[in-house]
DNA sequence: CGATAACTGCAAGTAAGTTGCAGTTAAGCC
DNA sequence: GGCTTAACTGCAACTTACTTGCAGTTATCG
């Protein structure tokens, strides 16, 4: 099992803990999962994360399991960079990847980089004098990178 | 800030001369589902379309298929509202549709509506200062609206 | 330790979107 | 109008992300 605890902020304590504070097992399998997100430099795939296990691999059926419980729980939050595919980041208060933020894709190499600030706060503003409550909202940006153009 | 309602814009000679523009084939099935998008108060699913059509239904790879040529030519843009498929609306110059702008969906009724107004500059200035360039990016609201709240 | 609920692997199933092929239709030229 | 060719369409089979039912396993908690 090759779990790279870099510079992550979540070691597997810290992951137990989170799972046993959302209600959920502390499982072999949700540890590592919770912990490869935690010390991935981008927003993993569903097929990122099942690949990744190799030799002690799951099946791709407990990795989206577990993912939706994760997001339910939130501990992760999902989103779409234009592939035909979810991407997973996860959200932990000690953690780089846990405020709020958005992305630039390059559409050539696929390369994902972090966009930290982000204030919308006009745009909802007045959306919400429409009459919406509880808004949300998404924002992503794709281009070509330095080294693809 | 401005939400409109849409009246269609595009007639069957309209929609022949586009099609003839873009170097398509006048073709009914073409025709037909121009005009659908075109009269479409909200962006339509490819699923939308051909069950629009009922008895002068046509197949769903045909769907498919025209709307991807309709996207490659520039006279639909493709829009992901948080659900599992895409939606598309149409690009006309003489149609509401064809600027720029985004959208509010109700998570609870799924109703959607068009934001006019959409000033991101500041976020691209910053991101081409990154090194990249063709700049796109894509913004979506949700929240609950008044009817649901 | 024992009961129960949560978890996991497997295989089979959905559903969006794609593709190969053979028959049909539109465009362009005479 | 007729002819040729390329574009188009329907069908069925396929791909792939994601889901689900079930039976066996593991964690939790008393």
């Amino acid at each position: 099992m090759k779990i790279k605890c870099c510079d992550s902020s979540l070691d597997e304590n810290k992951a137990k803990d989170l799972l046993s504070n959302s209600g959920l097992n502390r499982t072999k399998m949700k540890v590592t999962i919770l912990l490869e997100l935690s010390s991935a430099k981008t927003p993993l795939s569903v097929a990122d994360i099942y690949q990744e296990l190799g030799d002690e691999s799951c099946d791709k059926s407990t990795v989206f399991r577990t993912i939706n419980q994760f997001k339910e729980k939130g501990l992760v939050r999902e989103i779409n960079l234009g592939e035909d595919f979810n991407r997973y980041e996860i959200i932990n208060p000690d953690h780089e990847h846990s405020h709020h933020h958005h992305h630039v894709r390059c559409r050539e190499c696929g390369d994902i980089k972090l966009i930290e600030k982000c204030d919308l706060s006009p745009f909802e503003k007045m959306i919400s004098k429409l009459g919406y409550k509880k808004m949300e909202h998404y924002l992503e940006f794709t281009g070509i990178c330095s080294k693809c153009a």
